[in-house]
DNA sequence: AGTATTGCCCGCCACG
DNA sequence: GGCGTGGCGGGCAATA
C-alpha cells in the first residue's frame, strides 16, 4: 500500500482515536511531539493534530476532572495519514471497523501502551510482531496468538503498523515517526525542545524494525559510525571516515547529516564524551588517561568540552557519580 | 589566558 | 531543467 504522504506536502495529518476514559498521559505525549512543537524553517507546523472518537463529546480522561471537548467524529478518520491509538485496551465496534478502514486505504496506525489491544481488536496486529506495555504482554500473547509480542523493546516498526510500550516509551516512538517523516535533525530539534534524549543510551537493540533494510549507501555510513564507535581513541578526522565510506568528504558530510542529524565531528564529539562519562563512572584513571583513552587528546580538552556538554568538571562529574553509587 | 594553526563545515558552483 | 556529487574557499571552532 502506498503511503499517502507526498513530498513536501504538510502539514502531515494526525488523528488521535479516543474514547471515554483515554489515557492522558500518552495522548499529551503524541500531541507534545506532533501537535506541538516540529515546525519548519517558516516556522510552519508540520503535523496537524485533532481528536476524534466514536463517542461525543465530552469525553472523560484517566484524569479526574478533566475531560476532552474538541472531539470530532470518526468520519476525520478518513483524512487521517497517521492514526494515534492511546489506551485504554477497549474501544466499540463501530471505531474498530473505522480504525480498519483506515488502515487499508494506507494509513498508518500507532499505538501507545495497551492502545495496542485496540489494533489487535481491530486485527491489524494478524500475524505481526508487536509490543504493549510489559504488565499486558501475557495478556495479548493470550487474547490474540497470532500476534508476536515483544515486551523487551521500546517499540517495534513494522512499517504501517506500529506499537510502543509503556508510557514513556512513547515518547522514543514518537520521536522516531517524526524522524522517518522528516529526518534526523527535525526529531534532533524536537528532543532538545522537550528536553529528552534523541535516542536512548545504552546502544543495545532497544526498537525492532520489521521494515526492509535500506539498500543504499547509508548501510555504508551506518558500519563506519560502527567502527567509529569502537575506536574513540584514534584520530577521527572526517577525511578518514570519508575514505571508510568510499565517499568524498563532502558527499560523507552530507550523507552523515542526513542520517544522523549531526555533523561528523559534533558526533564523534558526542560519543567521545560519552566513553569519557563511562570511565569516568566505572575507573579510577586519571583525567589524562581518560582523555587520551577517548580521544581527546589532553585533560584540558575534555574539560573544555565536558563542561560545554554535560555542565559540570570531569572531577565533580565523578565525584557525585561515586557518591551515589557508594 | 592568549595566540597560532589546523581542520571542519557549509554555501556556492560546475559537472555529469 | 532537475538531481546528486565533488571541489573550493571563507569563516570560524577546535586543538596545539
Amino acid at each position: 500500500v502506498q503511503r499517502l504522504t507526498v513530498q513536501g506536502q504538510r502539514p502531515h495529518k494526525v488523528v488521535a482515536l479516543v474514547t471515554p476514559g483515554t489515557s492522558l498521559f500518552e495522548l499529551t505525549v503524541a500531541w507534545e511531539i506532533f501537535g506541538r512543537v516540529p515546525k519548519d524553517d517558516l516556522g510552519v507546523t508540520l503535523y496537524q493534530f485533532i481528536l476524534c472518537s466514536a463517542t461525543r463529546p465530552p469525553l472523560p480522561s484517566d484524569v479526574p476532572g478533566i475531560s476532552l471537548t474538541d472531539v470530532r467524529g470518526l468520519s476525520a478518520l478518513r483524512g487521517a495519514e497517521t492514526v494515534v491509538v492511546p489506551p485504554p485496551k477497549l474501544q466499540p465496534p463501530e471505531a474498530l471497523a473505522a480504525l480498519r478502514q483506515a488502515h487499508q486505504r494506507g494509513a498508518r496506525v500507532i499505538s501507545l501502551c495497551t492502545g495496542a489491544f485496540v489494533l489487535a481488536a481491530a486485527g491489524l496486529l494478524d500475524g505481526r510482531t508487536a509490543t504493549t506495555h510489559w504488565a499486558s504482554a501475557d495478556a495479548m500473547t493470550e487474547n490474540y496468538p497470532t500476534t508476536k509480542v515483544d515486551a523487551s523493546v521500546l517499540y517495534v516498526d513494522d512499517g504501517d503498523v506500529i506499537t510502543s510500550a509503556g508510557s514513556a516509551a512513547c515518547a522514543d516512538m514518537c520521536l522516531h515517526v517524526v524522524r522517518k517523516d522528516y529526518g534526523a535533525e527535525v526529531a534532533n530539534q524536537v528532543a532538545r525542545y522537550l528536553v529528552m534524549p534523541p535516542h536512548r543510551s545504552g546502544g543495545q537493540a532497544q526498537f525492532v524494525d520489521m521494515q526492509p533494510k535500506r539498500i543504499d549507501g547509508d548501510d555504508l555510513i551506518a558500519a563506519t559510525l560502527e567502527w567509529a564507535q569502537r575506536n574513540l581513541d584514534k584520530p577521527l578526522s572526517v577525511e578518514l571516515l570519508a575514505k571508510r565510506s568510499a565517499a568524498s568528504p563532502r558527499t560523507f558530510a552530507r550523507r552523515f547529516r542526513e542520517a544522523t542529524g549531526t555533523t561528523p565531528h559534533q558526533w564523534v564529539l558526542g560519543r567521545r564524551i560519552m566513553l569519557a562519562q563511562r570511565l569516568l563512572e566505572t575507573t579510577d584513571a586519571p583525567v589524562d588517561d581518560v582523555a587520551m583513552q577517548c580521544g581527546l587528546g589532553s585533560a584540558a580538552n575534555l574539560r573544555l568540552h565536558f563542561q560545554r556538554l554535560m555542565s559540570t568538571s570531569p572531577t565533580d562529574y565523578r565525584r557525585t557519580f561515586q557518591a551515589k553509587a557508594g
